[in-house]
DNA sequence: ATTATCTATAGATCTATAGATAATGC
DNA sequence: ATTATCTATAGATCTATAGATAATGC
């Protein structure tokens, strides 16, 4: 629990921090960031005033004022922290020492299960990412960023695993099923606007037919 | 060609419909849905005043109001013109006609070539459907009622060449196989938000590995 | 003395309407 | 006579600030 250790890897911005000099500070600006956080991502944040949020918080609109000087900076600092605390869990999980002896079907299967996980214990944060990231560049590029770690990571523990693998070009392999397997997930867990064909199968059914998909694309097990 | 023929199928709405008698009601609609969807996919709905509608139409606020009662009935408007459009190309895709004597691998090819160019022919159409689908129950029925017709038009196809399947299941590999054909695609067209391993590769690239992979996990040819 | 919080409100939108003017079609 | 369009603006938000009051920490 080194707090220092998310410094470097952190693709999080801080682009608020005011200086907060009581203790009492820290209290009301995560009530205000965990009320935005809730109506934004439930109502959208154009269609959430600041006030509503204040409401929310349990604060007047000028304490929150006092803390984040326009509602522009209320949401960078809420997109702020949903990036860091993605960051901390993926790195958790990326992890070498959570990989090594993992064949690809266990890497993979880890992979469904953590981005399963985080969706769920955090519905809809991605509703914030995309609205902000509609407008600003650096919110944009700092998820890419984000999805490059998390993205490049799964890749590099597949090239570890080259050998398993039997399609002619597992560079490009590799990539494909990461694409895939992202995009799958990002459609089963957005029940609002994507229908999907399995969504009355459970997770341990589409677990394994993507496991499936993956092994035959892949040609697992059959030197190329 | 055949007025007629869109109503039965449609699934858009019609919820406005001014009386409109006079001819130019029709070309001052038009620009007003014109306008609207530009601004609305490129800037959000929330973020598009009725007067920047106007203002693009080259139409006044008054003459805006006078068609559309409210800023509600609009985007409602566009949306279902969005949907009745979408409604017409898939019913030319899913024509027998079109799919006769074509293979698996060729109806599947022809589905992700009718995607991308629907999808590019229309960029930004799914934010408009989004941003209304989050707040408005009908429009999320009604693309969801768009999205079976296609998907499961798709899954009939397969199905009807059931032979060439050798997945011990192919009910649900066609599903499953609908499912992540759609998935790539969204996240592939996607480019503001949706970072892809592969935006580097071409769409022959995509297609051909995305047709692989489909070939690997239904066994096509191998009969089960 | 400094920081945090509150109430009240100024000022900037934005939606929607009223009412006058112009164009269309019987 | 009816339909379509325009200008001007009322009324409802919503963001952000001013200025007073309360809590904290040296």
């Amino acid at each position: 629990m080194g707090e220092a250790a998310e410094s470097e890897s952190s693709t999080a911005l801080r682009r608020w921090e005011s200086p907060g000099q009581q203790p009492r500070s820290h209290a009301t600006q995560a009530a205000f960031l965990d009320a935005a956080e809730a109506l934004f991502s439930s109502s959208g944040i154009e269609a959430t005033s600041v006030n509503d949020v204040a409401k929310q918080a349990r604060r007047s609109i000028g304490s929150l004022y006092h803390h984040f000087q326009k509602k522009e900076i209320l949401v960078l600092a809420v997109v702020d922290r949903i990036l860091g605390d993605l960051d901390r869990v993926t790195e958790l999980r990326l992890r070498p020492s959570h990989t090594k002896d993992l064949g690809i079907p266990d890497i993979v299967g880890d992979y469904v299960q953590t981005a399963l996980s985080i969706e769920r214990g955090r519905p809809g944060y991605k509703r914030i990412l995309i609205e902000v990231g509609l407008g600003d560049p650096q919110t944009r590029s700092a998820y890419k960023r984000f999805r490059q770690r998390l993205d490049g990571g799964l890749i590099a523990l597949l090239l570890e695993r080259r050998s398993e693998i039997g399609h002619s070009d597992p560079e490009m392999a590799a990539r494909f099923v990461v694409d895939q397997l992202s995009a799958m997930l990002w459609a089963r867990l957005d029940r609002v606007m994507t229908p999907t064909q399995l969504e009355n199968h459970g997770d341990a059914d589409f677990m394994a037919e993507a496991l499936a998909s993956v092994s035959a694309y892949l040609k697992l097990g059959q030197e190329g």
